[in-house]
RNA sequence: GCGCCCGUAGCUCAGUUGGAUAGAGCAUCGCUUUCCUAAAGCGAAGGUCGCAGGUUCGAAUCCUGCCGGGCGUACCA
């Protein structure tokens, strides 16, 4: 996997120098050699931005290297600082106490960079594709339950990693592995049964599944024959005959799926492979026969299990009930080796609860004891729960189970609403008002949902999701809206990067040295399975701009001036748009 | 009980894998619009990084032990 400052910009006309970076990197890989280091010493030219950018654009920590040179820190930053001298590209390399803080040109800098996003050269653009087979699997709900908050996460963040991939040249099947199989199946329909209503299906299937959801739960409390029932119902639909089971699952799948395209689509989520759980149903006994024939499974209690205590899990794989149906892990292996078999897949990331952790030890457990090559990619990506608010003010999961599930329809409903009312206040004369509404409100719910650590609960906030200042979604989104504004206010064509004169965007160095950082945040968003990486990069470009805009004046500026900044100005809208859209959103014009 | 995760400003969170004076947003207080969208910008105030040890030139970050919260712990997914 490149690093991010391995990724090199396009060769200017003229030019040999590549990014700046490792411009600086060789120099003093240079200086290095001439001081007579050992070859370790290579790998200690560690650049990191300095956590103050008033001291530099780069910074190295010369520890390690003092440490090889046998000298003190200090003495031997100030020696090998002596020997960047500086050029086209390093303006200055300066030593204070053990760092030696680089700055860069500001000429070079921002024509580097404006240059790369202006020509969408990698990482601003698409990188080449690469040999990376990145199988993504999300969402996947439980098609009988409804659609709330709590699946919103897995979705979102799922639809980030793909684009996240998809940019940096991978291959990428992103796979909804719906639940429409196993017991919650056979629970909703022991419940239509029982309680069904085809007319309230018909006219909105989310709600109505809902009901029969609480309705279910509460008579199988009263009742516990009802629970029999269902797995009755389940073992009848496992049988793979066409069957009264049968026709009810297809019938109730079917509507699932019609209603689950409704916030699908006002998310602009789309997948490659619905394959859900129904889809490996004759494929498990061939995956069960391979487990066989590997020598792990046992026999325990009546079941059959593989044991993972070499692995440091207690708790053994269960692969079939004692009443020979199936679970959900015999539905994951299975779906493993389709996945390897179809795709080839370098990494299978599953979006999946932190709850399951569990779950996906044991299965890569399995797939080790097996000796699989495929254990290898499995890779868990783990994210915490939604919490909401009790009336004794403290946080707890959300419960469905006694009603309190919000629905996301409601949520996105009410956020387009509020910004309605925000544009008849702020903007009364835009255009198509209600179709701006829907997009920018349904984007501040995604990007809340994006902005922090994954792994970090989520508290259900009204307040919180409802904000659209500061580090928001409108907050970025307005960032665009202005400086397209602005883009059609000059009313020219944005200049070509040969023609500028770039030694006139010193004044912007806060933003090109965080367009500098484009490529690592990606980079290490991908590599860590992290979208907030990419949210709070977004916040910090469109905050940069914000402040930049605030007194650098693009109309009205004497024209090679408004040239210089009208092509700075036209980078940073197309990178915030870059950036937004891997995370799934897109750049209003206007808002 | 055991395993895993989390604990940073009043609130919600960053902190680029061990580096310099721990940063944002919200809320509070003040300022900025004859000029490209004020959903913005500038400033003030706000901290014993849960607690105690340890590792080393250096720890919010790594190790150990506590405390607090959460999740999980085979016939659900």
């Amino acid at each position: 996997m490149p690093s991010g400052d391995a990724i090199l910009f396009a060769q200017l006309p003229g030019q040999t120098v590549t990014d700046l970076n490792s411009h600086l990197r060789e120099r003093l890989l240079a200086a290095i050699a001439d001081l007579q280091l050992p070859a370790e010493a290579a790998g200690m030219v560690r650049l990191d931005p300095p956590r103050n950018r008033d001291h530099g654009d780069v910074a190295l920590g010369a520890f390690q290297l003092a440490k090889l040179a046998k000298q003190p820190p200090p003495k031997f930053a100030a020696e090998l600082a002596e020997k960047i001298e500086a050029d086209d590209v390093i303006e200055s390399a300066v030593a204070t106490g053990p760092f030696i803080n680089f700055k860069f040109r500001r000429a070079a800098m921002a024509q580097q960079v404006l240059t790369a996003i202006q020509t969408e050269a990698a990482p601003y653009g698409n990188a080449a594709a690469n040999d990376q087979v990145v199988c993504i699997d999300f969402s996947s709900p439980n098609i009988a339950k409804p659609f709330h908050i709590g699946h919103m996460r897995s979705t979102v963040l799922g639809n980030a990693l793909c684009r996240i991939h998809r940019h940096l040249g991978a291959t990428v099947h992103g796979i909804n592995h719906l639940g429409d199989w196993g017991m919650p199946f056979a629970k909703m329909m022991t419940a239509y049964m029982h309680f069904g209503d085809e007319a309230k299906l018909h006219e909105s299937a989310m709600r109505h599944m809902f009901e029969l959801y609480k309705q279910f739960e509460g008579e199988a409390q009263k009742n516990p024959d009802l629970l029999q029932e269902a797995a009755d119902h389940f073992k009848n639909l496992e049988s793979g005959e066409d069957n009264v089971e049968r026709r009810m699952w297809q019938m109730l799948r079917d509507e699932s799926l019609k209603a689950f395209q409704g916030p699908y689509s006002r998310l602009g989520v789309t997948f490659d492979h619905i394959t859900g759980e129904s889809f490996f149903e004759d494929k498990m006994d061939d995956a069960m026969k391979r487990v066989e024939a590997a020598g792990v499974l046992e026999e325990s209690e009546g079941a059959q299990v593989v044991t993972l205590k070499e692995f440091g899990i207690k708790v053994p794989c269960l692969l079939r009930k004692r009443d020979g149906t199936t679970l959900y892990h015999t539905r994951d292996l299975a779906a493993a080796f389709y996945r390897e078999r179809e795709f080839s897949p370098t990494r299978i990331l599953y979006i999946v609860g932190s709850e399951q952790k569990l779950h996906f030890a044991q299965l890569k457990g399995v797939l080790e004891k097996m000796k699989e090559p495929v254990a290898n990619a499995v890779e868990h990506v783990p994210f915490g729960l939604v919490l909401s608010k009790s009336p004794e003010g403290k946080w707890e999961k959300f419960a469905s189970r006694s009603g309190n599930a919000v629905f996301l329809d409601e949520i996105l409903d009410q956020a387009v609403a509020k910004v309605r009312g925000v544009i008849a206040e702020k903007n009364p004369d835009l255009e198509d008002p209600d179709a701006v509404a829907e997009h920018v409100g349904v984007s501040a719910i995604v990007f809340n949902d994006l902005k922090n650590g994954r792994i970090k609960d989520v508290k259900f906030d009204w307040d919180a999701m409802l904000a659209f200042e500061g580090e928001t979604g409108p907050y970025v989104q307005y960032a665009c809206a202005r400086l397209s504004s602005i883009l059609r206010k000059v009313d020219m064509p944005v200049p070509g990067v040969e023609s500028i004169d770039f030694a006139l965007l010193a004044d912007a160095e806060r933003v090109l040295l965080t367009m500098m950082d484009f490529a690592t945040a990606v980079q290490r968003a991908a590599d860590q399975s992290e979208p907030s990486i990419v949210t709070n990069y977004t916040i910090a470009l469109a905050g940069e701009i914000h402040s930049y805009l605030a007194d650098h004046y693009v109309v009205g500026a004497e024209s090679a001036v408004r040239d210089a900044r009208l092509v700075l100005v036209d980078a940073a809208r197309r990178l915030l748009t870059t950036g937004l859209g891997l995370l799934g959103i897109k750049a209003p014009e206007r808002m």
